[in-house]
DNA sequence: GACTATGTGTCATAGACTGACAGAATGTCA
DNA sequence: TGACATTCTGTCAGTCTATGACACATAGTC
């Protein structure tokens, strides 16, 4: 199961002690009456190793965190360039959403509880969509491949917008109605039917 | 010119000062690079005394940003929803961007120097788009009128999240080709005309 | 078993805030 | 004008996030 040397392998169980440890107390006293200090001793570590292993308490919710983190939009991301350029922009988005919104989820659970917690604080909500940010010029740049424009023109920039704020609806939606995957497709054609009809 | 009592014009002047100290420090040695003390220390004042008139150091250059501050942003509001029932979205919010958002930075010349700090700094753009978030539901619930359904549906939000982004990227343009007023409307139908054809 | 690389704790420090207190300035009212 | 209340300010102490430096211990390597 556990691969590696024996450092790789602490370092992974170091980790998860302190995203668990971080997890549990966030969900118990909310996440800003939570300190750094507080996870640490929770997980047997000193607040030094917390930052040793995550950038920041917000990182730790974030980087990580059960929506597009930097793996998770890096995918996402790759999904959406390589599909095929026949598809329209709307077609794309639909397939790529109900491929990876899904199965994001898929894990140990620890994600759908991360973003319960982002979706909980307002501050964290926005910070996570700068995390999304970054990726943005990815994303205009896929659009503009398919609207004829350059990246940085207007329409793909706003057009990525407002899929990132799809995606945080639709997953706030999905999570308020107790995050059952089968219904997330029907979410996703909720999402496009309505942004077709108000941008139509 | 000033009124009130000696008070509240020597409150108006010292939160002057600050406010202008830290606008010519942020563009010296750039925002990070900036301390709240150096901006107390430039005006002469403590900085509890900074704390004292302003939340925060990001709300200094927030709070009353060149964007769409508390104020800003609820006049615009309330504009958008004085518009006549019988205009459509696109056109009830082209008739207000096209009247606030060049009068918005009509005064002193302040808010054009802070909104150029908020965008040459990745994190405030990021935040500052918070500030807007807060007046989401309200814009929401405006074209949730327009678009027939309720205001937490999935049509309203992704339009809304549309328009703050291209509400920024407008100004983003404009300040980089010399905040020139009169180039404020082309932009303006630029960033429509996009929109309709990306999302149409 | 030496030698190196890596991880960890402790300590010191910076920077953004906040609460408490004392003193100075302003406002008010007789 | 003088007494009193209000408001403002600086100082001090303290919290919390985050970072650099150092020493020690443990794991990996030959």
């Amino acid at each position: 199961m556990a691969g590696g040397t024996l450092r790789e392998r602490q370092r992974v169980e170091t980790r998860t002690l302190i995203l668990d440890a971080a997890l549990d107390m966030f969900e118990a006293n909310g996440y800003e009456q939570t300190t750094v200090e507080d996870i640490a001793a929770s997980a047997g570590v000193s607040s030094r190793t917390f930052f040793r292993y995550f950038d920041s308490k917000t990182a730790l919710i974030l980087d990580k965190a059960g929506h597009h983190s930097d793996e998770e939009s890096a995918e996402l991301m790759a999904a959406l360039v390589s599909r095929p350029a026949t598809e329209s922009v709307s077609e794309a988005l639909r397939a790529v959403l109900r491929e990876h919104l899904v199965t994001m989820f898929d894990g140990d659970g620890r994600k759908l509880r991360q973003l319960r917690i982002v979706l909980s604080e307002p501050t964290l909500r926005v910070l996570a969509q700068d995390s999304f940010h970054e990726h943005r010029p990815d994303l205009a740049k896929a659009f503009a491949a398919r609207l004829g424009t350059t990246p940085d023109a207007l329409g793909p920039r706003v057009l990525a917008a407002a899929f990132t704020e799809a995606i945080w609806t639709i997953l706030e939606k999905w999570s308020a109605m107790g995050a059952d995957k089968t219904r997330m497709p029907g979410l996703i054609d909720e999402a496009f039917s309505a942004i077709s009809q108000g941008f139509g």
